[in-house]
DNA sequence: CATCAGCGCTCATACGTATGAGCACCTCCT
DNA sequence: AGGAGGTGCTCATACGTATGAGCGCTGATG
C-alpha cells in the first residue's frame, strides 16, 4: 500500500459521486444536523460508506471560511513562550489554558511568528512580536485568543479592539478609549489584606518597598496598600510610600532603629535585598522587624515568605471561559474579571513585640 | 471611537470599491509579487490607502482554502503538553520547535482536543488523544504536523500516513507499511560508544539492567549494546542482556563477588536502585563497580551519572527543519533523521581496578 | 378525484482569495 | 499607416463547505 498522492485530498464532491448522491447530501449527512436534513438512514449509511473507501476527512479551511468558527483559540504572548515559562513565568497560564481548552473542545493555536517575517530569516526581533504583520493580522486565523506578556503594545491592542475581535488579556492593561476585557488578578483587595492582617497582628508603623515598574499590576498593590493603611489609621513614613523605588539606606537606619515594625515588599527579589541589609545592621526577620511580599513565587520557591500568590493556572482556565462568552455572545465584548489572590503564609511576619 | 460591530470584517471587494479599482488588482498588490503583477506605484498607494482607511486584514481562512499553504504547523501530541513540560518531558522539545518555527516564521498549533469532542464535556478522555475525531482530521488544518508521545497510536499513524498527510515523528516508531520520518536520537550509536569507553577502560565483563518497556527507543539502546560487546570480544552474562527487565538478586551477588567489573543501566531509577542494592552488599559506585547510564537526565539533575544526553531542543529544531524540506518538496515524504547523543562524563565511571 | 403535507433529496449560491487569460490602450518601429 | 510589443488593469473561475429555497414524488385525507 503505497501513500496517496499528497494535493489531491478527496472532497465532498467526490463522495457524492461515489455515493450517487449530491454534495449537499453528503454535507448535510457530515454535518448537518438531523433535525433540518431529511436524510433516510439508508443513505447516509452509503454516505458514510464512501467516506470510508475514500479517507474522506473535512477541510478545515474550507469549513471556517464558509461557519464563522474554527474552533480554534488563539494565545498570543509578546515574548517567547517557552523560555518564559521554564522560569515559571507564562508556564502556570498556559497549563490552565491547556487544560480548559481541552475540556472544551478546541484547538489552541501560538502566536509565534514576529513581525519580521521572512521564510528563512536568521531569527526575527529577539524580544518583541508583533500582532500585526505587514497587512495581515495573524490572530485572525483563531476564533478568538487570549493575550499576555509584559511589554504589550497599548496601540496594537487598541486596533484589535477597534476591529472587533474577540480577545483577552491577561493581567490589567490601561488602553484609552478602549474597554479590553482583562483577567486580572486581584492585586489591590490581597494588598489590603495583608496589611489587615499586620494590623491584627499590632502593626501600626509600616514601611513600603517598590519595585522600579509603573504598570498596572504595581499601582493597584500600590492602591491598595495606600488605602487599607489610610483605612486602618495606620503609619507609612517610608520613601517607597511616597513614590521612590529601591531601598534607602537612610531609611534602613531607621528601620534598624525600630521606627517600622513591618514591611510590604514588593518582590523577593527586594525582599532578600532587604534581609542582607538588615542583617548587616544586625536586625533580623521576622525578630526585628516583620516583612510580606506582594509576589507569587513559584510553588516551589515558596514556603519562605509571607505573601499573596497569583493563582496563575486558574486564571487561564478562567480566560478561556471568558473568551468563549464572548464568542457565544458579541455582546459581552466588554467586561472585565477579578480574580482573588490568596495569601500565603510564610516565616517572616509575626505578632509586633515591642 | 466604539468598536465596528464583529461579522463584518471588510474584504477585499470592499477595499476594491473604495479605491475604484477591482478586487483582484486589490489582491495583486496585497499579496501578488510584483513581476508579475504589473501595477504601477500611484495605483498601489490608492490601494494601500484604501486598506488603512477601512482596517482591513486578510482572512487567512480564504486565503489557506485558495493557496495550499497556512504557514502553520501542527504540534500533536498524545498526551497532553504542559502537565509533561512541567517534568521536562516535552518541554525542551518544544523550546526547539518553537525557536525554529518562529525563525522561519511560521505560527505553531497545539492539538489540544481529544477526540470525545462535546462542547461542556467535563474533560475528555484522561489519557489519550485521537487525531481522528468523528470523521475530520483536525491536524489538516496544519501545512504539516509533529507528531510526539510515548503512547502513540500506530493506527492513527498509518492512516494519516496513507492519506498522504505531510508529518513527522519525534522518536522512533515503527508502524508497517508506512515509511513514516522520523527524527530518531541515535541511542544506538550512543550505547555503542558507551560500551566502547568502558573498553578503553579495560573493562572487560559487563552487565546491562534492563527497563520494562519494549519500545524502540530501548530496542535501540540493547541493539548498540550487543552489537559493541560482540565487536570487542567482550563478555556479558547477565539476566538483563538476555531479557530480564529489573535486577536479579542472585546476579547481584555476582557482581558483588566481581564477577563484572561495569554495569550498563536503561534509566536513573534503575541506576539508583541498584546503587542501594549494591551498598547493601558492600559494594561502591565507582570503587568496585562502573556503571553508565543510557538516558538523559533533565540538566541539573546531571553531572553525577556518567550518561548519553538526548538533545532535545535540537531535535525539536530538526523535526521542524525536516517538515519544512517536505512541505517545500512533496517527493521528500520518506526519510528518517538520525541525531547524535553525546555522552556526558559523571563520576560513576573509572578504570578498571583488579 | 383533487388537495395537501411530508419526505428525500437537488440546485444554486455565498464565503474571500488568488491567478491564468485576455482586453483596451499606448508607444515605438518599419 | 500598420503591426509589434508593452502597460495597466479586469473577467472569470476555482478552492470546499454549508445552507435556504425549492422540486418531484408518495400517501393520506376530504
Amino acid at each position: 500500500m503505497t501513500a496517496r498522492r499528497r494535493g489531491k485530498a478527496p472532497s465532498q464532491a467526490d463522495v457524492a459521486r461515489l455515493a450517487g448522491v449530491s454534495q449537499s447530501a453528503v454535507s448535510r449527512v457530515i454535518s448537518g444536523n438531523a433535525a433540518t436534513a431529511r436524510i433516510p438512514e439508508e443513505t447516509r449509511q452509503r454516505v458514510f460508506e464512501a467516506v470510508r473507501e475514500l479517507g474522506y476527512v473535512a477541510n478545515p479551511a474550507a469549513r471556517a471560511m464558509r461557519k464563522q468558527r474554527n474552533n480554534l483559540l488563539g494565545v498570543h504572548t509578546f515574548e517567547r513562550v517557552f523560555p518564559h515559562a521554564h522560569e515559571d513565568f507564562y508556564f502556570a497560564f498556559l497549563l490552565g489554558i491547556e487544560e480548559r481548552a481541552e475540556e472544551t473542545g478546541f484547538d489552541l493555536v501560538l502566536f509565534t511568528s514576529t513581525g519580521s517575517g521572512g521564510s528563512a530569516g536568521q531569527g526575527g526581533t529577539r524580544g518583541e512580536r508583533k500582532i500585526y504583520k505587514d497587512g495581515t493580522n495573524r490572530l485572525n486565523l483563531a476564533d478568538g485568543s487570549i493575550l499576555l506578556g509584559v511589554s504589550t503594545d497599548r496601540g496594537e491592542l487598541a486596533r484589535l479592539w477597534y476591529e472587533g475581535y474577540p480577545f483577552v488579556h491577561i493581567g490589567r492593561r490601561e488602553v484609552p478609549g478602549a474597554e479590553i476585557p482583562q483577567i486580572i488578578p486581584d492585586y489591590r483587595t490581597a494588598s489590603a489584606r495583608i496589611v489587615e492582617r499586620l494590623s491584627e497582628l499590632g502593626h501600626r508603623r509600616l514601611g513600603y518597598v517598590r519595585e522600579w515598574m509603573e504598570m498596572e499590576p504595581y499601582e493597584d498593590r500600590r492602591t491598595g496598600y495606600a488605602e487599607a493603611v489610610g483605612r486602618l489609621g495606620l503609619t507609612d513614613t517610608s520613601p517607597g510610600f511616597h513614590g521612590t523605588h529601591g531601598i534607602e539606606s537612610a531609611w534602613l537606619d531607621e528601620v534598624a532603629r525600630g521606627a517600622v515594625t513591618a514591611v510590604v515588599v514588593e518582590s523577593v527579589r527586594l525582599a532578600e535585598s532587604l534581609r542582607e541589609q538588615l542583617a548587616a545592621r544586625g536586625r533580623k526577620i521576622p525578630d526585628d522587624v516583620s516583612v510580606a511580599v506582594l509576589e507569587a513565587a513559584p510553588a516551589d520557591l515558596s514556603g519562605q515568605w509571607d505573601s499573596l500568590v497569583i493563582p496563575r493556572t486558574e486564571i487561564g482556565r478562567i480566560a478561556v471561559d471568558r473568551l468563549q462568552t464572548m464568542l457565544d455572545d458579541p455582546d459581552q465584548r466588554t467586561g472585565s474579571l477579578f480574580v482573588p489572590c490568596p495569601l500565603i503564609p510564610g516565616t517572616t511576619v509575626t505578632e509586633v513585640r515591642e
